[in-house]
DNA sequence: TGACTCATGTCAGGAATCTAACATAGGTTG
DNA sequence: CAACCTATGTTAGATTCCTGACATGAGTCA
């Protein structure tokens, strides 16, 4: 390998090691989720939705951090294969609201375990002061990224 | 908007903000990179190059968190351009130790401006303590989930 | 009322990434 | 030495995701 110990700073960068972290967290879940026939998009879809039941395309895109095509093509694909429906018509608006069936609450179930258990793995050996720190802390990044971005 | 304040526990969920924080400092990065005509893997590439001069290919794609598939394509790209160089043949074994040439070099110089000041945004309104805080929380992280990961 | 703006759902095309596969070089172990 | 295993570079095919575009419904304002 040719990583000497040379004084290299983007191991000391905090965007990398961001990264360095969401990654390694993704390629966790992805690990678990594989197994059941499942990966992070439609876990995060799933799990939206039974936290948040009616929640439409666009929010749901929103939420799971892709664009709203992207979402509306696995709706289309959780809904034919009887995990959430939508109704024909809107209620109000455009906005479809969507809605879990028995069976996506069952398949959200078994990643919800597999998901869970990553997530306490990550949080091995930090206390819950560490824990509420590292809370602020990610919270903070964002508000000042999403404030600098779309307010400039 | 559905959102009422429904008690729901997604937003509490460490792992749900690490990756809310990645993707507002990607979409942040993508933003002020494309001017430049450049995005974040070119950079990232760039930058350890920079910084670890006559790395692989297969380092790199580390590096960058992508395939090596995907970097290798990338390195033809920029070496069309006239951005990096490989030699032709291997010194040992099948490395190509890539490096950057003065014009990969100028063009980073634009991007590592525009992508620190975004880091620097980011960490406003952290202090000193915090930062180092920061670092030793999502290092935990990382170490924790690969030695789930790779170790099981 | 009518024009404007904004958000949504949806379809089509393209760009980026990944998975699969093969050949080669080096180290390891019998 | 020979067989084996691992890591690398590379190509090709498939998949995923995004960008662009259009139509519809709701709210705003003159």
């Amino acid at each position: 390998m040719s990583q000497s110990g040379a004084g290299v700073d983007l191991e000391k960068s905090l965007g990398y090691l961001l990264k360095e972290a969401s990654s390694a967290l993704r390629a966790a879940m992805e690990e678990v989720l594989r197994p059941l026939g499942m990966n992070v998009t439609r876990y995060a879809c799933l799990e939206l939705l039974a936290q948040r039941p009616g929640l439409s395309n666009s929010e749901l895109a929103r939420g799971a951090f892709v664009t709203r095509q992207s979402m509306n093509v696995l709706l289309q694909t959780l809904e034919r294969e009887g995990h959430v429906t939508r109704p024909a018509e809107a209620p109000v608006g455009r906005t479809l609201p969507t809605r879990l069936t028995p069976r996506g609450r069952r398949s959200l179930e078994e990643a919800s375990v597999a998901v869970r258990s990553v997530e306490v793995g990550m949080l091995a050996g930090m206390s819950e002061a560490e824990q509420s720190e590292a809370f602020r802390i990610l919270q903070s990044m964002s508000h000042s990224l999403c404030d600098g971005s779309g307010g400039a």
